[in-house]
DNA sequence: CAGTGGTCTAGACCACTGG
DNA sequence: CAGTGGTCTAGACCACTGC
């Protein structure tokens, strides 16, 4: 393990692995097969040098990256823990949408109203969303997110019928929390990426209906691919955001 | 240096500081006092690691963070470099509005038009943006990006009157490249981060016409503050953006 | 070839957490 | 107190760039 193998490419080019990238692929491979679940702490990093007959300061640079990419979270004294989506610290880590007034706390949690929870097959451009193909199985879910009783956040999502098997509109309402922590915790589904494409756009009838808007307001709409593990896409949503006292924050680099 | 100091913070709290971390401070002061300028490198790792009597690790450690903070970018072989918007490679940094087919190169470069470019006062809000007072002299551009002939975004935008001072719509028209990269190399501003809020919202009668759509079009709506080291804001930049080709790209760690 | 950043090791010590 | 992650060092070697 300490002499590292250079892989080659089939071109030919010698494309060169470090050693600890080889340790990071190692336990990324792990977490996806579920060794260490979301919350749960992974091995000491003495422990995996050990294992993986390496020292600490090359598990500890694979880690870092692990952590970087939100994989991992390290907590001094502690571990190193598993990210996860039910820690009610950052309640919904890929909402970006907050209250104009910028304080998070002054606004009491979403009122969650499932509008609907159905089987249907793939249509074109969801399957291809999912990598799934024309017509598999998938699950649509229909829900409606409002803050002090003003419907806010209006959200269709589509997710491949196999993993998420079992899920309904009665076992929806009855979680309490993030979606995503019931994906991971009940679906063994972690969501670990997402990538978004944002436009602004007017409601059809229904869309104004629900988020109680005339249909000559614009709304943001935000098409969103989830990913898990290895970039596989495990989720398709689309939401429709009220900005008039909201907004979309980012941050760039 | 190599005994680092420990921080005291008012409350008594002995707020630990890093020897790499003070290093990193060290470097940031010389990139804002202009020592070493965008594009060109600043001194090798053992040379660095010379100069403050620290080992090369503790140096390559807070160049890490800075490179992390696309404040520097490292090149194999050849040395790190001072961030800068005037490669070509990255057109816009700044800028996620990208064309619906996915291909940032089938779309040829922005045609630019300066609208409007005015010395004028710092209303309450841009005041504020800007770390300014109401009143202070502020320049204000509007301009509009089209791509293939089709106009897609309005920008108004506000910098403080002092460091731009000199900065006219003749010397805008004559520049080639990113807006930032004027800002940098002939205001010796370079804009390192930015935070956006973004809106979906109706045009008025004005800004409409500038962007050849009717004022029932919904458009997206930008509100930049752009940041120089040490997160001093030096430009609001309120963009109106066409979504019906485009849209708003963005990753979610 | 010399100089740069990039990897890897081994060992010492520090800061934080919990029992 | 022992165990965790976090810092720092010194030195060896590798990969890439340009002359």
């Amino acid at each position: 393990m300490n002499t590292p193998l250079n892989a080659y490419t089939e071109t030919g080019t010698p494309s060169f692995s470090p050693l600890y990238q080889q340790i990071k692929a190692l336990i990324l491979q792990r977490l996806k097969a579920g060794e260490w679940k979301p919350g749960e702490p992974i091995p000491s990093e003495m422990d995996l040098a050990a294992r993986f007959r390496v020292s600490q300061g090359t598990v500890r640079k694979a880690i870092d990256e692990l952590a970087s990419d939100n994989i991992v979270v390290r907590r001094q004294g502690k571990g190193t823990f598993v990210a996860t989506h039910s820690e009610h610290q950052v309640q919904y880590r890929f909402l970006k949408l907050v209250p104009d007034s910028g304080d998070l706390n002054s606004e009491g949690p979403a009122e969650r109203t499932i509008v609907d929870c159905r089987r249907q097959r793939a249509t074109a451009d969801v399957a291809r969303a999912l990598s799934l193909r024309t017509g598999d199985p998938v699950l649509q879910v229909r829900r409606v997110l409002a803050y002090s009783g003003v419907p806010t956040i209006l959200e269709d999502l589509w997710l491949p019928g196999t993993p998420f098997k079992g899920l309904t509109a009665e076992r929806l309402r009855a979680w309490r929390g993030p979606m995503y922590a019931m994906f991971e915790t009940e679906f063994g589904t972690p969501m670990v990426r997402a990538e978004e494409k944002i436009r602004a756009v007017l409601p059809d009838t229904a869309q104004a209906a629900l988020l109680a808007v005339t249909t000559a307001t614009p709304l943001l709409s935000v098409e969103r691919v989830a990913l898990t593990y290895h970039d596989v896409p495990m989720e398709l949503r689309r939401g429709l955001y009220r900005t008039d006292t909201h907004h979309y924050r980012n941050e760039l680099g």
